[in-house]
DNA sequence: GGTCGATAGTCCGGAACCGTACAAAACGGC
DNA sequence: GCCGTTTTGTACGGTTCCGGACTATCGACC
């Protein structure tokens, strides 16, 4: 049986006990690899997910078939959430972006719980908020900044997420995620390492100066964040 | 006492009877002019709307005081959904972009009424899985589309919302709205007018062919259009 | 009927970013 | 240690859009 105690997803530890133990008996630990699909698009959901550890990207596509990563998740947040809106699919993907592990339960036991507990269910729901504003933020960031500030803030939320300055990503990775030229990726990496506030190396990028970081992101990072701690609690 | 079949809101007249019963006497008529603020970023929200009439503008604000419209709804949804998500507050303001009427009722009532009926929150809730869908699909094409294409999916919200071919709307407010150049937003127009597909007079747009405007827009629009209809009904 | 503020049209140089391509370098498997 | 694949660095011309400015036109109001 799962401990409260041992867990890492902030969802799950902000819980009452009582609630918690609602939730402890359907859990089911799992191996989250790099690119394990949580989510296909316009497909039934199977199962909601709890991160332990790793990163998960959502992700739109168009029909043109471009596409553009709308926000990430990890240990703050859950997977699947769509289905606590009352739909069982949505048309966007959501994979790990980067390894880890995590918890899963059948959507069709996660949401007979969620009917015992208004707590429990404001929680959840609490995060579909604070993710909505990820999600519009990145609206106004895609509309308005320069790639460099994009980028800065794609590694701030990367590292708010993980425990390790340095994460495994591909400039090719990231052209798709912040729907730019993978080249243009490479250019804006260099412009930060010159300002060494990371340091890029092939398949990795590593977290030099945090602080800094933030002010070259500027304007682009920090809303969600705040809204995150204001209703769920530090990351 | 209001009825349920003098309503244009699709989210109210999608309710059964029982449901609507349970709003229908908390509901206060509201003209709501252009510029009507329905919430403030960052400030308690006291009333959620149902408009019946006219359209809302949902925006983010960065703190450089670059913003962008993340979300459009009119009679096809309601205003200040995040109290149905556990927050009394969001970082985005609510304003009438184009004037009409509506209903409100007090944010307490409204989340007194929605605890009771499990079927009515549904209804809500799906709406807000489409906003998301919609947000999403914003983030998407503020980073991968032409402003010709924003500008026409723009259009094309606006018409879905309210009955006219034609309504009023200035090239500056635009520009505010999809994050570009005002001036930027006079070339766009001028490019889907070269192609007879809109007309634009002095503080109004006018729609001339509707079916090829939609191919104008491309893959940018009709994404979140399909999950409306999926989960609410026809607009 | 004239005045004035709001709205729209146009122009300029320049920056950001694109699409595409090719070569260099790093790594993994053998 | 060699080889093939993946990843990264770099280059080029071209397009979109920007920031800013100035003028023209419309319409409301006196």
């Amino acid at each position: 049986m799962i401990e409260q105690k041992d867990i890492h997803n902030r969802l799950l530890t902000g819980l009452s006990p009582a609630d918690f133990g609602l939730l402890a008996p359907f859990l089911e630990h799992i191996e989250l690899d790099r690119d394990y699909v949580l989510v296909t698009p316009n497909k039934p959901i199977e199962y909601v997910y709890f991160i332990e550890s790793g990163m998960v990207s959502v992700v739109a596509e168009k029909s043109d078939g471009r596409s553009i990563e709308v926000g990430v998740y990890g240990r703050d947040g859950m997977g699947a959430t769509t289905v606590l809106l009352g739909s069982d699919q949505t048309p966007h993907h959501q994979f790990m972006q980067i390894g880890g592990a995590g918890f899963r339960l059948s959507a069709v036991d996660f949401l007979r719980i969620v009917d015992q507990s208004s707590t429990l269910r404001n929680m959840m729901l609490r995060f579909v908020h604070v993710f909505m504003t990820q999600t519009a933020q990145t609206a106004l960031v895609n509309g308005s900044s320069v790639i460099e500030e994009r980028l800065a803030r794609w590694v701030l939320m990367c590292h708010d997420r993980l425990d390790a300055l340095e994460f495994p990503i591909t400039h090719d990775f990231l052209s798709m995620m912040l729907g730019v030229r993978r080249s243009s990726v490479t250019d804006a990496i260099h412009l930060l390492e010159g300002e060494m506030l990371i340091k890029a190396t092939r398949g990795h990028i590593k977290i030099l100066n945090r602080q800094r970081l933030e002010r070259a992101a500027g304007a682009s990072y920090g809303v969600p964040e705040a809204e995150y701690r204001r209703l769920i609690g530090p990351l």
